[in-house]
DNA sequence: GATAATGCTTGACGTTTGTCAAGGTATTAC
DNA sequence: GTAATACCTTGACAAACGTCAAGCATTATC
């Protein structure tokens, strides 16, 4: 029987140690484990790297969904997770809404997980 | 309705772009999803924190079962999916496994998540 | 206003996952 | 050889997750 995950506020960029620093305790645990479970998915990790390529321009859900081979109402939901995760922005241009790259929460992923890669 | 995720073997480093070099095929997305779902659990997140820091000694089952609370057999489950994605290796010694980090795969990962990293 | 288009939310479903108890397999010590 | 220790495997159950259909909000166009 799982103990129910503690729903979180992850949009910030995780900020703790990285693993190679030392046992970490459960709170940052569940930190970390949250945002690399919101990139954990094959298509998530299709959108992010669309959604990285275009960077300058931005994209739509409606251009990401025929691209992925899902529906829309599921890009969606993969997309919000980014964004609770603090890993994509969305901004509401008309009735399109334009995703980019969250630089800093990726980097800060990054780090925790390996500090000798910066 | 899920469609089932093909078992893969992911014991080698992740090997390919980037993924901000630009839309990455269903097969890539697989195997950096699962490798980050390995890791992707806040019980995995501890262990491979307690891995980490004591790298030069290495860590057994019955050390770290105690450590983060939870039934040895369950460890076992948690450590199995982080040496099946290549980021830990055990080593058998008499009755005890010693567990250490493997770094080219988790510097690997990191790689994939953000270039920018290094 | 009215209509259409885009994206989000909700509900339902089947799969996957995390957990532990129980049993199995080596390896060491006597 | 026997007993004990350490680890792994299997089975079962509950929680979480991925998927889509249907309906709702918001915005643009007429």
């Amino acid at each position: 029987m799982p103990k129910a995950l503690p729903a979180l506020d992850t949009t910030a960029p995780i900020c703790c140690s990285p693993l190679a620093a030392g046992p970490i305790g459960e709170a940052d645990a569940l930190e970390i484990a949250l945002r690399l479970k919101a990139l954990a998915d094959p298509v998530r990790v299709r959108l992010m790297s669309m959604i990285l390529a275009e960077v300058d321009v931005g994209v739509c859900t409606c251009d990401l969904a025929p691209a992925v081979g899902v529906a829309e109402a599921t890009v969606s939901h993969h997309l919000k997770q980014l964004r609770d995760a603090g890993l994509v922005d969305g901004t509401r241009k008309g009735t399109n809404t334009y995703y980019r790259p969250n630089a800093a929460g990726l980097g800060a992923l990054c780090r925790v997980i390996d500090p000798a890669c910066c």
